[in-house]
DNA sequence: AGGCCGACTTAGAATTGGTAAG
DNA sequence: CTTACCAATTCTAAGTCGGCCT
């Protein structure tokens, strides 16, 4: 590689040659390995899963009401399209447009409001004139199963796209009421001390200085970029009116008396009564419901994030330049509205417009902005649960099960070019190892004004070690500032590379100095087309899901014993490292509870053994540091429990408990503390008079099932940081691996997915038990 | 050909709300 | 009945990546 075209940076050297493309999809994959790089157990469970038929997962039959309907075009659309909307693209730099002929539109949106759906909606619309009969109906029904909103089954449509030939053009008609401001601000009065002396900051000022106060006792606060970001912009609004004192130092403002009033306020809401309550929560749903559905192509969708956001101090993660930043309250006026032509364009706030207000047909935004801090677009999108986002979802599953046909080749690819003499070529197969085996992100590079972390193509010499003979060890900042820390062994000559390069970069510089995330994409699309770095993820992650999933589930198992494998597996996803602290404290519990079983019935100690089995990773040493810190806790809590007591009386005008009640109190821990010591020594814990042998079993129970998930969650976090449990079963693992298993082994969907991700997988809620990734 | 912009997915933190424990 | 805990949901920051512009 000392070639010396090789030895130049990327941006000096001549386009170098295309890259071979791989074109020829492979059969079907038996043994690939997947990223749980531990030499993955070679067993063999190719057998299972090795025969994937594909194609045909459309849906069998369906509604015959809707076949009947000739075309499932819902109405809502037809109406539309009859009335003169081309679907020819939309010229793209939107452009202002004044609204003429809102009259169909926003009739249409009124009327589609008491309902809409390709099925219903021949009946519904019959009974416009009548439309209390069309309540009577739905409440009725309503009845048997909560309102359950009619969903667009996009999913079992025969030829959804194509269609029009133009999948860039995502709908024909919009409509939707727009956004919601945050409200007004309504000052407090309450006068934060500057120098030890009240002060009087005008509502502007004011507002600022309770978005820090508010975050007193958080982290934030406490970080210096956070305050000195914070100061500046505060000083800012403050200059903006003379009437504001001069506020020079920060370390001379006291945002306490603000900081307890917001307490006092939290106090009061809790302490607010049902009907209070229930009201509060009716208003806020009446402001609500206009912008909780949009149409789109008549057809009824849920909203995600239809509040503008509102002002705020900026809270970016990690060491981000610009956290503590003022984001500024958003106007009208800043706003671009994206709807309909012939749709009634939502009403801006009185005495506003919007900044512009768009027909773009490509976008699925409803909504945008561009916010203040970093000069980034904010967006109105649909619900997870829309046909947007599912239809989207589903095609990234789709795109990673192509994957499988193109993997072997990719692999047997990029392990020849870790040795190609063209250093680019060899930069790029290593990454490419990295990024199948370890899940690593592709890694764009950053800029100053954002928080320094990495990806793969962005790794620097710092965050990679070589221990010889064949070891990697990483340790980096990765999204959102979660160190990414971990050691691998690897291909010898992806070490070797891997040496070499940081050889030629050296301290401080990136170790794959000839390539960029394009270059990578560019290649990976000359591969399979559409592929890209973070398909990988998804494959991996579905991929290695699957298999375990088939190769720990025991079809006689009963389902609790089901739902451990499925857990299980997911904890498989990731590899299995040190994971102590947590899981020590929950089999000290567990000791615990055994004891007392021992002590309330003397007897078992031979009949059941385990029970005063010792677990090799509770030692003496570190129980009585454990039980310290146990102590130490109860003293805490007992101290904060009487100032905020004493807080309160404060503020009713009452005197304070004295110090006297306090020590009183502190009686307890000390108690706990003695008593602790005995049951260490003694091995007998008594238990409260309420407890029973049953009682005492079923919570160990319970404890045992703990230790379990805490493995899984802790198994997935520490060492595979970027795939948390939630996130993966979210945005990685294909729901109908998920599905397809509990139909198989009739476990319940909703003991696997909760009731938004029910609703955000509908799509893959349809398949057969026989599905596989 | 590279840099920037825009739109969209992925992600952890913060908040809410339901429920078991006290 | 509170309270404390945890799972679910909401919020918005932080990525990815393609396309457009220069």
């Amino acid at each position: 590689m000392s070639d010396s075209e090789d030895d130049k940076p990327l941006y000096k050297r001549v386009a170098p040659k295309a890259p071979t493309p791989i074109q020829t999809p492979v059969k079907i994959e038996t043994h690939d390995q997947a990223f749980p790089q531990k030499p993955t157990n070679s067993s063999a469970d190719g057998s299972k899963v090795a025969n994937v038929k594909r194609s045909n997962d459309r849906p069998v039959k369906r509604n015959v009401k809707q076949e009947a309907d000739q075309d499932n075009t819902p109405l809502a659309k037809k109406r539309k399209q009859s009335n003169g909307t081309t679907v020819k693209k939309e010229s793209k730099p939107v452009k202002k447009e004044t609204l003429a002929d809102t009259t169909s539109a926003a009739a249409s949106l009124k009327r589609s409001v008491s309902s809409t759906t390709s099925q219903k909606a021949t009946t519904a619309k019959k009974a416009k004139t009548a439309e209390p009969a069309v309540k009577e109906t739905k409440k009725s029904k309503k009845a048997k199963e909560e309102e359950e909103e009619e969903v667009y089954r996009w999913w079992e449509e025969d030829s959804q796209k194509a269609e029009d030939g133009d999948d860039s053009i995502k709908w024909t008609t919009l409509e939707h009421n727009g956004v919601l401001f945050p409200p007004e601000y309504v000052p407090h009065g309450v006068k934060m001390k500057y120098d030890g002396k009240p002060i009087t900051l005008t509502p502007e000022a004011e507002e600022v200085a309770s978005f820090f106060a508010a975050l007193l006792e958080t982290d934030h606060a406490k970080n210096p970029t956070f305050q000195k970001n914070f100061f500046r912009d505060w000083q800012e609004v403050l200059k903006q009116d003379p009437r504001n004192p001069e506020i020079k130092e920060f370390d001379k403002c006291d945002f306490r008396p603000i900081w307890e009033k917001f307490e006092l306020d939290k106090e009061k809401k809790k302490q607010a009564t049902k009907e209070e309550k229930q009201k509060a929560k009716e208003e806020r749903m009446k402001t609500e419901e206009p912008f909780l559905y949009a149409y789109v192509d008549g057809r009824k969708e849920k909203v995600g994030n239809f509040r503008i956001e509102p002002p705020s101090l900026f809270r970016g993660r990690g060491d981000h330049p610009k956290t503590g930043t003022l984001k500024k309250r958003v106007t009208p006026e800043q706003v671009t509205i994206n709807i309909g032509h012939t749709a009634k364009v939502p009403e801006p706030p009185a005495g506003h417009k919007w900044a512009l207000v768009a027909h773009d047909q490509t976008a699925t935004w409803l909504a945008t902005w561009k916010e203040n801090v970093n000069g980034s677009f904010k967006y109105v999108f649909l619900a997870a649960s829309s046909a947007w986002k599912g239809q989207s979802d589903m095609q990234k599953f789709e795109k990673a099960r192509e994957l499988k046909k193109y993997v072997k080749k990719i692999r047997e690819n990029y392990t020849a070019e870790l040795r190609d003499k063209l250093s680019e070529t060899r930069q790029r197969a290593t990454a490419m190892y990295l990024i199948d085996r370890f899940a690593l992100r592709a890694g764009n590079e950053k800029g100053d004004d954002e928080a320094d972390t990495v990806g793969c193509c962005s790794l620097r010499y710092e965050h990679v070690d070589l221990i010889p003979p064949n070891t990697l060890k990483f340790d980096f900042l990765g999204k959102d500032s979660i160190r990414y820390e971990n050691s691998v062994d690897v291909d010898i000559q992806v070490f070797k590379n891997i040496k070499i390069f940081k050889k030629q970069v050296g301290p401080g510089h990136m170790i794959f100095d000839r390539l960029t995330t394009v270059g990578l994409n560019k290649y990976l699309n000359s591969c399979m087309k559409g592929l890209s770095a973070k398909v990988f993820r998804t494959y991996n992650a579905s991929h290695t899901f699957q298999q375990q999933l088939d190769k720990l589930t025991v079809p006689t198992d009963p389902i609790s014993d089901k739902m451990l494998s499925y857990n299980r597996a997911n904890r498989e996803v990731a590899v299995l490292c040190n994971h102590q602290r947590t899981i020590r404290a929950l089999k000290y519990q567990n000791m615990k509870l055994k004891r007392q079983i021992l002590t309330l019935e003397p007897a078992l100690k031979k009949k059941k053994p385990e029970l005063s089995a010792e677990d090799p990773d509770l030692t003496e040493e570190w129980m009585i540091e454990y039980e310290a810190n146990l102590v130490e806790k109860e003293r805490e809590k007992i101290k904060q429990k009487f100032e905020k007591q004493n807080e309160k009386l404060k503020a009713d005008g009452e005197k304070p408990l004295p110090e006297s009640e306090l020590k009183e109190r502190l009686k307890a821990a000390n108690e706990m503390e003695a008593r602790l010591k005995k049951e260490r020594k003694t091995g007998k814990v008594a238990c409260k008079p309420t407890m029973n042998v049953e009682k005492l079993k079923a919570a160990i129970e319970k404890t045992d099932a703990k230790i379990k998930m805490t493995i899984v969650q802790e198994t997935d976090k520490e060492e595979n940081k970027e795939i948390a449990l939630s996130t993966s079963k979210m945005n990685y693992i294909d729901p109908r691996i998920s599905v397809a298993w509990c139909k198989k082994y009739n476990v319940p969907l909703e003991k696997v997915f909760s009731k938004t991700l029910i609703e955000k997988f509908r799509w893959a809620q349809n398949i057969d038990d026989s599905w596989k990734f």
